[in-house]
DNA sequence: CTGAAAGCGCTAACAT
DNA sequence: ATGTTAGCGCTTTCAG
């Protein structure tokens, strides 16, 4: 009942009361600014946490700093995405940013409202995860703040990129199952809506990756791909359509292991084995992939180096904004599990 | 090359000079405060928006609110979770509110850093999805802002909650594969590391509800429970661990969902049936229960609605603090699928 | 109904 | 090496 009301924050006015010094002192202090003696420094600290002071970031992010970095993801359901947030906060918890996650629930329209929230608070810097915004979107946001794309193929002196090479990725994938015998081998890709971004999204290169692959492999004709969602969902009515082909594919390249669960759900729904009717592959290379019965084959991305990578790209340009801008390309692999096998017969 | 210096932002005064009004006009107009006559309204309206006028939240939250809903919840990994925050989403996308979130990584320190970071940040309301703090330490976060727990059996008059009925929800496991005819069930619980936290944590109070029901259906000698965690590694360590049992389980309760899907793992893998050889049910009714295949019978908790009275409640709460604060429980209720039958002969 | 002016907690020139 | 002081963009008394 005794609604006390809040008690009074401790401010940086408190602690230099306490301390005996001006607040341009502790300012110091708390920023580890140039010019303050070692002397001033203990005393200064010790009264903080005598009196439990806690910097006010708001406060501090209308003249200086936030210390808070934003992160955009397309949609919090994706396992792949908690990889590249570990990796993120790997570095970042060393130091004294927080990370707060804005997700986009996949709608182009919230992925703009999340950003400029994010940017309206005053963040420090921005990680967008596959964003959806077009190149010259991204870079009026880059003007703004300092901004890291991660999983966007693109190149811009005003902000830094994180990828992994999504052709190759691909190309393991088909050649991996070329290898073994199989010839009709189909992809479940994820549509893209927007007509400008199919160079630079990497399910959409993901798939030409593969179309690349088969030809290479003089498998050009069997080139088949049905274009649904990365989403379990999406997965399952992919392969649905593709079970009912008249020739039936021998095995399927999921763009996305959250598809490939999906599709190995259809597929014993039709009552087929994998790998012994047909082969799975997927992409990102998720816990779910290792896990016990499914073994899942799948290509590994990097998502915590990529997550550490751009944390670390966003960090630099925080510090100089006029730096080069730079492209970080990782190297996907293959990790053969026992979903993938020679076609029957 | 063009480094253009980020083109100052447009700000209260801009908007001012451009409508010839005082900031304080525009302020008021900005918060719809009373005291403005709608001509004054709309000229001032349509300066904002014909300079590009977006308030900035740092700033009115130095004074006023930030329109910020913190929402801190222990993993990212869980499929539960997206269900509470599109439900709180649900209700705050008609408003200006904006939710940011903070996953805890499982980790009682991070929690702890991420509630405060969302404090110093001047949140204006903070959603806490099974948080791993103590009762006192809740409070005391609620004396410094507005707070909804969702899924902790706590009440207090600083603070609102949301719960489902736990002791309900696993007496519906139960009594379903009792009116089956299993005997030996088993479960699959979430081991709670602090000692006091006992009596208002889901995953103990599960277990416990469990081991009523059970009593209540005289199977009390059967109790089984494995403590591990509700996480996929979890269920199927859990399984492994109850299938090695000299006198096997015929039925498994797994306290989550995602400990269900570790655990259909471990089965598979020890090359027996569901529900053939063992019934297997879940907890949350995640999307991927529904799905295809797997057809997991689990109780239903109702995520969203959850999400959404969460929000509904801090709303009110940051509109007026002093009001006497509420507990919704909501009823769970089962959904039974192909993972559950008869025992085997 | 509208405006002037004093802060909110902190940083950053600019003194001393 | 330390202190004084003017803002950052906005809200909010308090006058008019």
């Amino acid at each position: 009942m005794e609604q006390s009301a809040p008690p009074r924050r401790i401010t940086i006015v408190d602690v230099a009361e306490h301390a005996n010094v001006s607040t341009t002192t502790v300012s110091k202090v708390l920023r580890n600014a140039y010019g303050v003696s070692p002397a001033m420094q203990a005393k200064v600290r010790k009264s903080m946490s005598d009196l439990g002071y806690r910097p006010h970031a708001a406060a501090r992010g209308l003249r200086g700093r936030t210390y808070t970095i934003g992160l955009m993801l397309p949609d919090i359901r994706n396992p792949f995405f908690p990889e590249i947030i570990d990796g993120a906060n790997e570095v970042l918890d060393a130091t004294d940013y927080q990370i707060l996650l804005g997700p986009a629930r996949n709608v182009r329209e919230i992925e703009h409202r999340v950003t400029e929230a994010m940017i309206d608070r005053s963040m420090d810097g921005l990680i967008l995860i596959v964003p959806a915004a077009t190149p010259t979107e991204l870079e009026q946001t880059a003007r703004a703040v300092p901004v890291v794309v991660v999983a966007r193929h693109l190149r811009s002196t005003l902000l830094d990129t994180v990828v992994t090479d999504d052709v190759a990725g691909a190309a393991l994938v088909v050649d991996h199952l070329a290898d073994l015998g199989h010839r009709r081998i189909a992809h479940i890709a994820h549509a893209e809506s927007q007509r400008h971004l199919v160079t630079t999204m990497p399910n959409t290169i993901r798939a030409e990756g593969y179309r690349q692959a088969m030809r290479a492999r003089g498998l050009g004709d069997e080139i088949d791909v049905v274009a649904t969602t990365y989403s379990k969902e999406g997965g399952y009515l992919g392969a649905r359509q593709l079970l009912a082909r008249s020739r039936r594919p021998t095995a399927i390249f999921a763009g996305a292991d959250i598809a490939a669960m999906g599709a190995l759900e259809a597929i014993a729904d039709a009552g087929l084995s994998v790998p012994g009717d047909i082969s799975v592959v997927g992409y990102d290379n998720t816990d779910f992939a290792a896990l016990g019965g499914i073994g899942l084959t799948s290509v590994e991305q990097g998502g915590r180096q990529m997550g550490s990578d751009a944390a670390r790209l966003l960090l630099e340009r925080i510090d100089d904004r006029a730096k080069p801008s730079r492209l970080i390309s990782l190297s996907p692999t293959l990790v053969v599990r026992r979903s993938s096998a020679p076609p029957p017969r």
